[in-house]
DNA sequence: TCGTTGTGTATACATGTGTATACCGCCAAT
DNA sequence: ATTGGCGGTATACACATGTATACACAACGA
């Protein structure tokens, strides 16, 4: 009966498949899992422990796609007004593209799990990192304290994470998502070039500039 | 065998705990609950047609204690930075307290369950309306349009509840994660305050600001 | 007083699950 | 040419699950 092989990715791919189709990465069964990748339920102990070593790799599969769309993006970005623009739009498209790793992140940064919760996380701590270097390195907002553009970065990477969510499923509101997203990121870093400024100094600004 | 009543009661009481014991709503089984509840299996069906509907209580349960909350919140702020400052602390404190209730609805917001997503979605929009309303009415930032301030009333929203589950489960983080939600929050504002701002004018701005 | 209704229980069944053991063909290295 | 491992399969078992049917008892209105 064996027709192809590759049993290891077919069984990550079947829980990608089964991920979009609305389940979460945790409650997936080995025999589900078999069913759906047409294979023996045993054939899962070939290639993985248990199941939470199975989520762990499936994890790693994604975090390489992951790594390879940041990477690409990181050839992007003239101007700053620009450079927001640019970035959201492609990576919204990314996401778009990768449906099944971008529910999984989703759903597990917040799931039961731990362990899942903590591989993620230290996932997307490292490309608020990349990001912000990258902003810092090309002077993008060199107004704003090295820090805070650290922190921010954070902030946006789950902010456009979780949108990413209703941008795939909501496709009338992409138009509005996108744009969304960059007012959120402009207002982040224009707030933040006014961070150390009192009630006061605020007021008297705004009266200057109507 | 009987020694007390309030059965419903207790299994979404079961519910919640089990939610808190790191285990996702749409994933909790009928056994598993009446194990918990210490009850019969077949008393779910007294009072639940099925799980789904099970779902929907718990999250209407937990949306009573949430408006209650929400309405206490209501009664506080006075000058804009004050506000912000007391008012995440509040919310913050808040969900310290119902760390059930929380978890759930971070669980569920982008869960597998399309039923309780929007259950959820609409739960926070309404959330997020008062909050923006509130605002409005005390003018506490008076320079940002209405409909702005309805957009990043529903980011901060969303903001905080997912923040609050580092909150609960992360104690030595607590100060900061208070911290970093307020500049959040006041970035957008004074952010907003720029919007219609071009580039150029930002960059001489800030020359006659340092 | 009887019947009804609401709440909880006991038993039972078909199905699904994770896992163990054993078997089989292929390919590569000795 | 034989051997051994790797990837795949078949069968089996103990247990958990959702659900159906039937029973028990308490409260209550007629």
């Amino acid at each position: 009966m064996t027709v192809l092989t590759g049993g290891k990715l077919k069984l990550i791919q079947a829980a990608l498949r089964l991920i979009t189709q609305s389940r979460s990465l945790s409650s997936l069964g080995l025999r589900e899992l078999a069913r759906e990748a047409g294979l023996n339920p045993n054939t899962f102990y070939r290639h993985f422990r248990n199941l939470d070593e199975f989520g762990l790799q499936v994890l790693g599969y994604i975090a390489e796609d992951m790594k390879a769309g940041v990477r690409e993006l990181r050839r992007m970005a003239e101007s700053s007004e620009q450079a927001s623009h640019d970035t959201v739009a492609f990576v919204y498209h990314y996401f778009l593209t990768n449906p099944a790793a971008t529910t999984v992140a989703v759903r597990e940064l917040h799931g039961p799990s731990a362990l899942l919760r903590k591989a993620l996380e230290s996932q997307l701590e490292a490309s608020a990192r990349e990001m912000a270097e990258d902003i810092i390195d090309r002077q993008l907002v060199s107004a704003v304290a090295p820090e805070t553009i650290h922190e921010i970065s954070r902030m946006t990477i789950r902010y456009i994470l979780f949108r990413s969510m209703d941008y795939i499923d909501k496709p009338g509101q992409r138009e509005v998502i996108q744009q969304e997203t960059e007012r959120f990121i402009n207002r982040q870093f224009r707030g933040a070039m006014l961070d150390d400024m009192s009630e006061e100094d605020m007021a008297t600004l705004l009266r200057s500039c109507s």
